[in-house]
DNA sequence: AGCACGCCGACT
DNA sequence: GTCGGCGTGCTC
C-alpha cells in the first residue's frame, strides 16, 4: 500500500501514517501539505516521507493535497527535521515555526496587491484596538481577565494582537469583557510598513578598508567555491561589518544564489534596512513582527519562488524559504535574542550554521565581542576567523576608565551611585554641548520596597521576587515576572508599620536625579517601560536630532544605534551583571561593557567611558577597560575549561513547574532518578534543585541540569529523561532546553 | 494542543 | 429534571 508519514501540528513528537489515494499520488511529495483526518478534526499536515508497506492498524486516508509543488523545499524540510531532532522538539511544533499562518490553514484565494509601499486601490488595513470602558468586570472574571483589563485601563488603548502576545486567551477574554461593557473593540487604520515608508536612493559600494577587502575576498572565494563553510567576522564596533555583509551578499547574488541575514531583534530598524535597500533596492524581504498574515505570506511566496533572493529579519527569519541559499549572516552573533526562550527553544545562531551547511552555503557570524562558542569553533577549525581590527572611519576607540566605588564617593547629588568623577564628566560633556549615555540595568524607580520596622520586603503574591516601585501613574508596585501591579501600600503588609522605604536605584529614579542635578540638561529614558518599538525609535530619533543631552537606559541603549554626538558613556553599576548566578555572567558583563562603550565617540569627537564598580580587579572589567576582547576570551576559556562548562561541554536543562510545590519536587526527583539510572557515561546530573526564582505566576519551579563533554551521551541521557516525563502528574509541566542560555 | 467522553453542582 | 464545570485519554 502507498503510505505517507506526515507531521501534524500537535506537540506529539511523532509522525502519523496515512494511506495515499491514487488521485493524490503525484502531489503528496515530501514537503507538500496534506489535509488529514485526525481524531475528530481535519488538520493540515506536512508530508515527511513516502513509503510502501504494511499500513498500521486503523490507518486513514489523506483527504486532499492543496499544493501543486511542495510548500517546503527539500533542503528546508531536511533542516527542520534536523532541528527538531537536535532540540528533541515535536516535528509538528517545528513546522509551525516555518510555515506562515496562512499556509498552515489551507486558505487559498489571496489576491496579490503590491507588496511594498501603499498599494493603489487597496484600502488601508484595519486593526482591532481594545479600549477600556467604565463598566466593571463581570463578577467571576478570571485572574487573566482582570490583569488584562487592568493593563488596558492603566496603559490606554492597545491593539488586540499585542494583548494576544501577552495573554494566550486574550481574544476570548476581550470578547467576554466587551459583552459586559468593560471594554470595547474599535477598528483603526493600521500604520504603514515602517520599513518601507520612504524611497531610498541607491548607493554605490564605498571603497573598502584593507581588512574589509581581505575579509570580502575570503568570503567571495568561499562563495565561488560553493563550500559549506563558517566564518567568524570579529570586528570592533564601527569597523564596518555591514559593508562586508553587503559585499558578500552581492557575491552570492551574482552567483545566482540567495542570502539570509539575521540580526538581533532590537537592531532591526528602518535605518538598518535602508542600508540593504540602498544597495539592493526593494528586492529585500524584510521579515518583521508588524507584518500582517497576508504580507507575511506574500513575502514567503516571493522568496520561495525566487522572486526575492535576500531576506533580513530577527530570529524567526531563520526559517525564511530563501531559494538556493548560498549565504547566511548572523550579525551580533553573541546577542541573547537569538535564543528562543519559549516553545521550541532553538538558538538561531547555531541553527544558522546548520541551515547554511544543509544548503551548501557559507555562514558568517559577525560580532565585536564573539561568543565563546563561536570562538571555540575557530580554534577547532570548524570556522575561520576574519578580523576587522580598526574602526572604518579611523576614529579612536574611547578611553575607558574605572571608578572604584570602594574608594570614591558621591558627587554633588549626594548619591553614591553618581560618583564625583561621573558627575564631573557629565558636566564637562554638557558644557561642550555633547551627549551622554548613562547605563543602568534596573527598570523602574526603586527595585525594592522594604519595611524599616520589621525588615519585610514587598514581594509579588504569585512570584518569589521583589516588587519594583514605579513612580508614574501616581506610584505603583509592579512584578517584573508576571502582570501583578498594585498601588504602593501605605503600611507594611506584614506588621502594619507605616515605615515602607524605597531601596535601590532604577532608571526612573536615575532620570529624575540627573534632571535635578543638571537642570538645564534634557534627560530622556530608554527602557522596556517606555513602550514598544515605535516609541523606542522615537527616543533614539530625538537623541540623534540633538533634542536630548543625557540618555538614561537599560540594555536597550547598548545595541547598535549609531549616535555620533555621544561622547560620554557612564556605567552606573558594572557589578550587577557580574553577580548573577550564571556561569556566563562574566561573558555577558564583558560584552555589555564593550558594547556600551562602543556607543561613545562614534563621531569625530573622542569618546570617554566611565565604569563604576566595587570589583575593579574582576577580569571582565580589566579586559573591558583595555578593549582587550582576545585577552578576555582567552582568560574566560581557561575558566570554562577548568570547570568543564560550555563551550567545552554540552548542557541541557529540564525545567519543571506546577502549582503544588511537593508535586514538582517529586516530579523533578523522578526525572533525575531516571537519568541517573540510565547511567550514561560522562553525563553529570546536577539537581534536582529549586530554580533560582522558586515561584513564578503561582507555579513552583525546579530544575535538573545535565552536562557532558559528549553530545551523543547527553542525548542518550535526555532520551531517558523524556521517557520518564511520560509518568509525571498532569499538573506538572516539564520542558527541555538544549544548550540553555537563560539559566534562571 | 484540541476535542470528546464522562461524571458531579446550580439553573430554566 | 438539564446545562455545564473541567479531569483524563486519544489522536495513524
Amino acid at each position: 500500500m502507498r503510505l505517507v508519514d506526515v507531521a501534524v501540528p500537535v506537540p506529539l513528537g511523532q509522525a502519523f501514517t496515512y494511506e495515499v489515494p491514487d488521485a493524490l499520488d503525484e502531489k503528496l511529495q515530501p514537503g507538500a501539505r496534506a489535509v488529514v483526518p485526525f481524531g475528530s478534526r481535519k488538520l493540515v499536515a506536512v508530508v515527511l516521507e513516502r513509503r510502501e508497506g504494511e499500513p498500521p492498524k486503523g490507518v486513514k486516508r489523506v483527504l486532499s493535497a492543496p499544493d501543486d509543488a511542495p510548500s517546503l523545499p527539500g533542503d528546508l524540510l531536511a533542516f527542520l527535521r534536523d532541528l527538531a531532532s537536535y532540540y528533541f522538539a515535536p516535528i509538528g511544533d517545528v513546522l509551525k515555526l516555518a510555515l506562515p499562518p496562512i499556509e498552515r490553514a489551507t486558505q487559498q484565494e489571496i489576491e496579490t496587491p503590491s507588496l511594498f509601499g501603499p498599494a493603489k486601490g487597496v484600502a488601508p488595513r484595519q486593526v482591532a484596538w481594545v479600549v477600556a470602558l467604565d463598566a466593571p468586570a463581570p463578577a467571576k472574571s478570571s485572574a487573566q481577565a482582570l490583569a488584562l483589563l487592568a493593563h488596558v485601563r492603566g496603559t490606554g488603548p492597545s491593539p488586540l494582537s499585542r494583548l494576544c502576545e501577552r495573554w494566550s486567551s486574550a481574544r476570548a477574554i476581550v470578547k467576554r469583557l466587551a459583552d459586559a461593557g468593560a471594554l470595547a473593540i474599535e477598528l483603526r487604520e493600521a500604520a504603514r510598513d515602517p520599513f518601507f515608508t520612504a524611497p531610498v536612493a541607491r548607493d554605490a559600494p564605498p571603497e573598502l578598508t584593507g581588512p574589509q577587502a581581505e575579509a570580502v575576498a575570503r568570503l567571495e572565494a568561499a562563495v565561488a567555491a560553493g563550500e559549506a563553510r563558517t566564518f567568524l567576522l570579529h570586528g570592533v564596533t564601527g569597523s564596518g561589518k555591514t559593508e562586508v555583509y553587503l559585499h558578500a551578499i552581492a557575491a552570492v547574488r551574482a552567483a545566482g544564489r540567495g542570502a539570509l541575514v539575521l540580526v538581533p531583534e532590537i537592531a532591526l530598524t528602518p535605518q538598518l534596512v535602508s542600508r540593504f535597500r540602498a544597495r539592493f533596492g526593494d528586492e529585500v524581504a524584510v521579515i518583521h513582527s508588524a507584518l500582517t498574515d497576508k504580507e507575511r505570506w506574500l513575502m514567503w511566496q516571493r522568496l520561495r519562488k525566487g522572486e526575492l533572493d535576500v531576506a533580513i529579519g530577527a530570529r524567526s527569519a531563520l526559517f525564511a524559504p530563501v531559494r538556493d541559499l548560498g549565504l547566511v549572516i548572523v550579525d551580533e552573533e553573541h546577542d541573547g535574542s537569538f535564543k528562543q526562550e519559549e516553545g521550541v527553544r532553538y538558538h538561531a545562531r547555531d541553527m544558522a550554521i546548520l541551515r547554511a551547511h544543509k544548503s551548501g552555503g557559507v555562514c558568517v557570524l559577525g560580532s565585536a565581542t564573539p561568543s565563546l562558542e563561536s570562538e571555540l569553533l575557530t580554534r577547532g577549525k570548524k570556522a575561520e576567523k576574519l578580523r576587522l581590527p580598526d574602526r572604518a572611519r579611523a576614529q579612536a576607540m574611547p578611553v575607558v576608565e574605572v571608578v572604584d566605588l570602594r574608594r570614591i564617593g558621591a558627587g554633588p547629588t549626594g548619591d553614591k551611585r553618581i560618583s564625583l568623577p561621573l558627575h564631573r564628566a557629565l558636566e564637562a560633556t554638557l558644557a561642550r554641548g555633547e551627549q551622554a549615555i548613562v547605563f543602568l540595568n534596573r527598570r523602574g524607580f526603586a527595585p525594592s520596597v522594604r519595611c524599616e520596622a520589621c525588615g519585610e520586603m514587598c514581594s509579588c503574591p504569585s512570584c518569589s521576587v521583589a516588587l519594583t516601585f514605579h513612580k508614574r501613574a501616581g506610584g505603583i508596585l509592579r512584578c517584573h515576572y508576571c502582570d501583578f501591579s498594585a498601588p504602593l501600600f501605605a503600611k507594611c503588609p506584614k506588621c502594619a508599620a507605616p515605615a515602607l522605604a524605597l531601596e535601590g536605584l532604577g532608571t526612573e529614579k536615575l532620570e529624575e536625579t540627573l534632571s535635578t542635578a543638571f537642570p538645564t540638561a534634557r534627560v530622556a529614558r530608554l527602557d522596556r517601560d517606555v513602550a514598544s518599538g515605535k516609541a523606542i525609535e522615537k527616543v533614539i530619533e530625538r537623541v540623534r536630532a540633538r533634542e536630548v543631552d543625557i540618555l538614561v537606559g537599560t540594555q536597550m541603549v547598548t545595541k547598535g544605534h549609531d549616535l555620533p554626538l555621544v561622547t560620554l558613556v557612564g556605567v552606573i553599576n558594572a557589578d550587577a551583571a557580574l553577580s548573577l548566578p550564571d556561569y556566563r555572567a562574566a561573558e555577558r558583563a564583558f560584552q555589555l561593557m564593550v558594547q556600551v562603550a562602543g556607543r561613545a565617540g562614534r563621531g569625530d569627537a573622542k569618546g570617554r567611558v566611565l565604569v563604576q564598580t566595587y570589583a575593579p580587579e574582576h577580569h571582565a572589567i580589566v579586559f573591558a577597560l583595555q578593549h582587550d576582547v582576545d585577552g578576555f576570551i582567552e582568560r574566560e576559556l581557561v575558566d570554562r575549561r577548568e570547570l568543564d562548562y560550555p563551550p567545552y561541554s554540552r548542557m541541557a536543562l529540564l525545567r519543571l513547574d506546577a502549582p503544588d510545590e511537593g508535586e514538582v519536587k517529586r516530579a523533578a526527583q523522578h526525572i533525575a532518578l531516571a537519568v541517573r539510572d540510565a547511567a550514561v557515561p560522562t553525563v553529570l546530573v546536577i539537581g534536582p534543585a529549586p530554580a533560582p526564582i522558586e515561584r513564578i505566576r503561582g507555579r513552583y519551579r525546579y530544575r535538573v541540569m545535565l552536562r557532558s563533554r559528549e553530545r551523543s551521551h547527553l542525548r542518550r541521557a535526555l532520551q531517558a529523561a523524556l521517557a520518564a516525563r511520560a509518568d509525571l502528574h498532569r499538573s506538572v509541566r516539564c520542558s527541555l532546553d538544549v544548550d540553555p542560555v537563560q539559566l534562571l
